[in-house]
DNA sequence: AATGAATGAGGATTCATTCAT
DNA sequence: AATGAATGAATCCTCATTCAT
């Protein structure tokens, strides 16, 4: 990768966190290539060289947060612990992104309505792969009999709503703090699993 | 009530049907006033006649829609049930309703970005109460001391986003049915309340 | 003319009054036909049973208005007064109506904008006549050798001009009352004249 | 200021030069964007480059004509002349005003309608700065014992009004031209005002 | 005579996108 | 690499007008 090339990719990070951000706080169809480019002291006109255009853009940015998280649970992963253990980093982990990076995670929700085909496919991908991991921690947890041996599928998607709704309510200055929420969620989450 | 307000009656709810097929399918900002218009062989500006503008129009979709939601769960309410009975109505109800008025259902997730204060104050009244009737239960269940005693607000929130989060990968044709999915999504909720 | 045309005759009348009244608050492209109708609990639709459109509407105010303004000239001219007495009656007359009738009179202003050619023809014909009044006091004055000779319609223009203007600083709470405004008003558009 | 901003600066002011021209023609509610817009072979669109809205645009119409015209009468007022000369150069002024920006001009008449509430502070001021000028002159020749002693506002009204006037019926081709036409009021301001 | 309902032609505004420089 | 400027398609909304009842 020669300089110029470096200067590009560190140039694409920072619009794709400009863009998160605004994203974030204005939603999808709110925010304007010139809101993202404003964020950065840049003109819209700039963001083309960047990217194809604005849906490009929000796919990238929605590959990176997934792709970030992604790293987060392997390397838990990979540390040595009971999947009970292992369960309640997770929580953590994904209540984090949840909470921090609301729409971007939130574009998870929907991905069919924004991207195309192409971009889709890789999505889904790393919807799968996000998704397998949690299943992964559950069948090790029934392996070790630690948890219950149910429907793997069905209880990771009754776990994963219950989490990522928090963004919808959570409140920075409410009756819970991140770290109780965290905590909270993490026991319920295993009283659901554990026999 | 006259004749003619009973018509208009009709035709209002005939746009509201409208409006909340259009909005579940494209989202609430890609669904223009044309579309809406055009699903009953209407012209757009036909929708001012009943309706102030699109924020009105689709604030009273989503008005209709938690009041019906709402009135289900009362009515259930009213039936002589068991904690456990009843919570497996109302989980059964609000399966239904996350499905079937996916979008509409939706709006509830962040109407700040969306209403305007007068119409924000009644949402966030209406949303309120529907997330009473499920404490309403909980806390029923915790006297009858069929379920755990616990921090109610966060439980219902836990319960509430698991089964909000159905519709988006609930699938008609999909390895489970609605009513399998109630059913174990009920055995879920149950589990994390009881003793 | 049958009870029924003076029944019609009746409503357009009042029809006419409620226009001047909406016109005169919020200008010509301002005014809808909602609003005209609502002044009268009437709705718009039946407006059309005694016009034949808007324009039709407006010019038949304009033309009341005007004419009324005439009549009430010409009777001054049938009194017995000297030149100087008539004419202060006169400016007291259209004061009068410019403050009151306000963007009425102001349609007189530029009616090429407004009106089709056959509606023009006749508002030109009704200013003229109009205007003809003031120089005829002129001319007597004149003739009575009371004023200068001068370019009669020159004079004029610019005693209307002067008068018309009333209407954009007129202020009822302002430090000049009405009648004091006009008997300055009279005193100035007789030092003009007199020799 | 750098090139650019000339640039930018020409382009407005040739936006302003069009809008000008069109209101003047079609009036300010029957003058559309794009009227403006295809006047300079342009698309609407990008007059929102340069003016947030219409009225924005419009408002800056108004403050541009009242302000050359403030600046041509401050030139007179700088000259060394008698009240009565000055006068008779500031009615030509004036006038030409009057019937060469007829519609812009006219904007002064009752700017509530049409602007928001920043802009029609600055446009009362210009007004006021504006009529401020006449009154000046006319108190220089009172008190050079030139004039009569009288309600200098009032006369000024009156003598503002008869000028204004002038644009609704002058016509080039008509009986005066606008020399003599300025000659001929100013004869009359001036009889108006002296002793 | 009156009206409720519908319509369609505009008009203001926004914004992703393009492109010459 | 970056930008200023322009564009045009899309969208909301208004309102005079029509017409069946």
């Amino acid at each position: 990768m020669t300089v110029t090339n470096k200067k590009v990719r560190r140039k694409k990070d920072q619009i794709l966190m400009s863009a998160i951000k605004i994203v974030n706080e204005r939603g999808y169809e709110r925010a304007t290539m010139e809101d993202i480019a404003a964020e950065l002291q840049m003109t819209k006109g700039s963001l083309y060289y960047y990217f194809k255009n604005k849906n490009d853009l929000l796919y990238q940015c929605h590959h990176l947060v997934l792709s970030r998280a992604i790293a987060e649970h392997e390397s838990h992963l990979l540390e040595n612990l009971s999947s009970e253990q292992l369960l309640r980093k997770m929580v953590g982990t994904h209540i984090n992104f949840a909470i921090n990076e609301r729409e971007i995670f939130n574009m998870m929700i929907d991905p069919k309505r924004t991207f195309d085909d192409g971009q889709l496919e890789s999505v889904l991908l790393l919807r799968t792969k996000y998704a397998g991991l949690f299943d992964e921690v559950i069948r090790r947890g029934i392996a070790a009999q630690q948890f219950e041996r149910s429907e793997v599928v069905l209880v990771r998607m009754f776990i994963l709503g219950a989490m990522n709704w928090v963004q919808q309510w959570f409140n920075e200055n409410g009756r819970f703090d991140q770290e109780t929420l965290i905590e909270e969620y993490a026991n319920y989450v295993l009283k659901l699993l554990k026999k």
